[in-house]
RNA sequence: GCCCCUGUAGCUCAGCUGGAUAGAGCGCUGCCCUCCUAAGGCAGAUGUCAGACGUUCGAAUCGUCUCAGGGGCACCA
């Protein structure tokens, strides 16, 4: 509908430059846009206003040469020129409400561009170490990187869905000393406890399991305890698997998946990270400095030079993230997204330094970043504060024990990620018949009692019948849900360039807010039989859209509430 | 000290690649079920869009500065 209206202002202003009253070189491409105000039309332009001052004359007087200069057409029933000099568009009934024959036609596809082939993309979302359960954050991370997932999918990109963690790093030696010493009999409290041990409760759980030899199973591995509480390494990859096998069940249980888990191990095994730092050094982006080697990291933007190999010998951090990436890249990922917590902002600038280093003609900005900011949980009115160490700690699966599944995706991505977002439990148990979320799939809900009914009455009876009368849907509340239901694509595809999830929940709430009121203004069964079929042609592409949009969220659509 | 994010209704947050009287949910006030799910609708009250200056025909939106909150600036990961 935009694209038709942008074409036929293009076309009045090429009259408009043949006529002499503008130049060619003066021409812009219009821009539409959807007015607040519906008293504004159902869609509104600032040409007039952009263009007037080129043109020489006061922005109404040249708004009234474009709609002179528009060629006939059935979209536009009317139009106005309004305040300043915006051009209001009213749309004719018939093209308003065709876009219900095209929801109904396109099902499941409606909104999405699945077609089109876009290239691969790479979405790199929770990576967490496996060194205690998911947490809050975690849970804002899998929410916002799966719904980004589902939302490149659907607008035609080929999603490969990572998680990388550390298998054998510092963290995991301090994890396996803490198993350890439960096994022992040792607890946080005591003075003999691993210096930088985890004090949580699933040390304790973690070290019972270990000591009746328990086997484990994760989505990338498996191990058997040997219950031997000397055996560090066998310890260690117990803790592993297991800690792996809790965050796969969490994660089961909020819906989101992954193609590849990726290990940091592997990048040292097989020689990569080596690699990295030896080109790095050829190139001429390293130097000697107090017994360590420095990435010269200042020449690609950073504030200061970077330590890459320590006095002591090993690599930072940000070396092997270097060497991951360039992977990535060899894999052949145009795009590579990556959704992170802020805390890791500063890894963005030296892991981009790195691949510049690299000189393997990697573009400046690559890879892209999505990061969240922090998740703050309330409960009894007062934060709680996220330490593994202390135990005390929101986990995923407490958040969706709490407040289902559903509601605690959809507020984790309902807000956007540069947001910092306040989790607030009792309110969210408390009110959960309140949730927005139930609004929402309400709507749906209430459109498949809707359509049980009209079986009922005739068995024979389909969506699709409603198409014959669509032009009976004349009613104010009709006439706003049909429109809005057609900007469901644009918002789609603004979403996924936006990387933007939270759009789709904002959208959502819009539709299920004029649905409601169109119900509750208008009877569908009892309504003459045209007219009732095209109503329930309308219900139907409502129910439709919902449950395309919610798709995109990971929540579901239900039947009945 | 430097960098990033944020500051909008009592609360939680949209709106931010500039547009017409600033929105939603919760909470608050009053209505609407002999009727397809009232987990709903309708009507109403509520704002120094943190502040100042600037750019513009037009600024919550862009720029500079100030203030406030959060995060980051390791030879930790």
């Amino acid at each position: 509908m935009k694209e038709a209206l942008t074409s036929l202002l293009e076309q009045a202003l090429q009259s408009l430059v043949a006529a002499g009253t503008l130049s060619d070189g003066e021409v812009v491409s219009p821009k539409i846009e959807h007015p607040k105000d519906p008293s504004h039309g159902d869609f509104a332009t600032n040409l007039a206003m952009v263009l007037a001052k080129r043109a020489g004359m006061p922005p109404r007087e040249f708004a009234q040469r474009l709609i002179d200069a528009l060629p006939d057409n059935s979209l536009i029933e009317g139009t106005e020129i309004a305040g300043p000099g915006f051009i209001n568009f009213r749309l004719s009934q018939a093209s308003n409400t065709g876009v219900i024959r095209e929801i109904l036609t396109q099902g499941a596809e409606y909104g999405y561009q699945r077609h089109t082939r876009r290239g691969k993309v790479q979405v790199e979302f929770v990576s967490a170490n496996p060194t205690g359960p998911l947490h809050v954050g975690h849970g804002r991370g899998a929410a916002i990187g799966d719904s980004l997932s589902r939302l490149l999918t659907a607008t035609g990109w080929d999603v490969h869905r990572e998680f990388y963690y550390n298998d054998a790093g510092q963290q995991i030696s301090n994890l396996a000393l803490s198993v350890q010493a439960r096994a022992k009999g040792l607890t946080p409290e005591n003075a003999n406890w691993p210096d930088d041990g985890y004090r949580g409760e699933y040390i304790a759980d973690l070290a019972d399991a270990f000591l009746k030899k328990e086997a484990v199973a994760a989505a990338d591995r498996e191990v058997a305890a040997n219950g031997d509480s000397d055996d560090l390494d066998n310890i260690r990859a117990f803790a592993v698997a297991w800690l792996r096998r809790e965050q796969d069940a969490d994660l089961k249980a909020f819906g989101v998946q992954f193609d590849e888990y990726f290990l940091e191990s592997s990048l040292y095994d097989g020689g990569e990270v080596d690699r990295v730092v030896e080109e790095l050094t050829i190139n001429g982006h390293t130097y000697e400095q107090d017994g360590a080697l420095w990435l010269r990291s200042t020449e690609f933007g950073d504030d200061k030079d970077r330590v890459m190999r320590k006095r002591e010998g090993g690599y930072t951090y940000f070396v092997p993230d270097v060497a991951y990436h360039r992977n990535k890249w060899r894999r052949g990922y145009q795009r590579v997204i990556n959704e992170q917590g802020a805390d890791h902002h500063s890894t963005i600038t030296r892991v981009r330094a790195g691949l510049q280093g690299l000189d393997a003609g990697i573009p400046d900005g690559w890879p892209e970043y999505v990061l969240h900011q922090m998740v703050t949980v309330m409960r009894d009115g007062a934060e709680v504060k996220l330490s593994k160490r202390a135990g005390s700690y929101v986990t995923l699966s407490d958040l969706i024990d709490w407040v289902g599944r559903d509601a605690t995706r959809f507020f984790l991505t309902a807000r956007a990620a540069t947001s910092q977002l306040t989790f607030d439990i009792d309110l969210a148990r408390s009110q959960s018949n309140e949730n927005p979320v139930y609004y929402i799939q309400y709507a749906h809900a209430r459109v498949c009692s809707v359509e049980r009914k009209a079986r009922q009455q005739d068995p024979d009876w389909t969506p699709t019948d409603g198409l014959e009368s669509l032009d009976t849907l004349i009613e104010p509340e009709a006439l706003a849900l049909a429109l809005t239901l057609s900007r469901f694509p644009e918002v789609v595809s603004t979403a996924a360039e936006r990387l933007e999830p939270h759009d789709i929940a904002n959208y959502l709430r819009g539709v299920a807010g004029e649905f409601h009121s169109f119900y509750n203004a208008h009877k569908m069964l009892d309504a003459e039989p045209p007219v009732a079929r095209a109503r329930l042609a309308l219900a139907d592409a409502t129910r439709q859209v919902i449950a395309n949009g919610l798709a995109l969220l990971g929540v579901s659509a239900p039947e009945s509430m």
